[in-house]
Formats: structure tokens, C-alpha cells, sequence
DNA sequence: GTGAAACGTGACTTATAGTCCGTTGAACTA
DNA sequence: TAGTTCAACGGACTATAAGTCACGTTTCAC
């Protein structure tokens, strides 16, 4: 069986932003959205549209594709 | 100027759906999704999450990845 | 044990994702 | 001519993502 594509990405980000030792409100601010909103798409319970997903690669400074 | 990340992944989809010589019909049978959406996501105007960006990877038989 | 920083979550409103009905026009082909 | 297939688009609708808030919990240092 498939690991659900949002518990996948979700793991990724708090991956990727843990290496950058930030904070999920410092991602935030990076990112343009609000704090919650990271907790819960890293938290995999958000079904995130590409265009937030482009707004925390840029946050994180990688490329979309390095978060699949 | 970036390019909106909506037209670049439609059409990378639009790409990759013809090398298939799939109609968007087709594609949209094989993605589970609607055959005017397919429509509307090539032609950049939707802002897809990613359990439907899955749908169409999977249905065009590629990893998310290679879509952006 | 208290204070602060970080994380987690439920509930909520507004915006839009995604579906379903249809039309139109272009490019073919009998 | 008529008939078919396909892309593109519209209106109306339902489902759900975006975005925010209040509050609780965890984990430290002091």
C-alpha cells in the first residue's frame, strides 16, 4: 500500500526545515503563511495546492520537486 | 519573472498527456477526475492540490516529481 | 515551579477546487 | 454535405483547501 501523499510531503518539509534549524513560525514568516498552517500540512492533514507548496520551497530554498 | 507555477505545470501536464497520445478525456478516465478540469489545469487557470496533481501523475504513469 | 519558546489541534469563515451539465469551433473524413 | 473527435470554455453547483484564532501541551532553562 501507498504512503499517503500528504503524510509524504508533510514529512519532507519538517524534514527540509529542521536542517535549516527553523521554526515552524520562522517558516512561516519565510513562507508567507501562518504558523498553524505549516504545523498542519507537515502534520500531513492538509491536501496542500501547488501554489502554498511553491510559497514554503521558496521559504526552504529548494526546488519544488525536492519535496516529492 | 517567474513563471506562474500553474502554467508550468500545466503544461508540462499538456506535454507529457500528448507524448501519451492521450486525449484529455482519456487522461481524465485514467486520473479519476473530470474530463473539464483536465482542461482547465493544462490551460493554467487551477491552482491543483497535490492528491489531484497524484491522480494525474499516476495517470499519465510518471512520478509527482517529473511534473515540475 | 514559573516563564518562555516551540509545537499541536479543533473550530470556524471565505475562497476556490473539482463536478456536471452544456455549447462552440477546428480539423478531419466519408 | 453531414458526422466524428477533440480542445476550450461557461454556468451552476458541491466539496474542500486556505487562512486564521483561541487554547492546550511539551520542553526547555533558570
Amino acid at each position: 500500500m501507498e504512503m499517503d501523499i500528504r503524510i509524504s510531503v508533510g514529512n519532507k518539509i519538517k524534514e527540509l526545515r529542521r536542517e535549516r534549524n527553523l521554526s515552524q513560525e520562522e517558516l512561516a514568516l519565510l513562507s508567507g503563511l501562518d504558523r498553524t498552517y505549516i504545523n498542519s500540512v507537515e502534520n500531513g492533514r492538509r491536501n496542500i495546492s501547488i501554489i502554498s507548496l511553491e510559497k514554503i520551497a521558496n521559504g526552504l530554498r529548494v526546488k519544488i520537486r525536492n519535496i516529492f
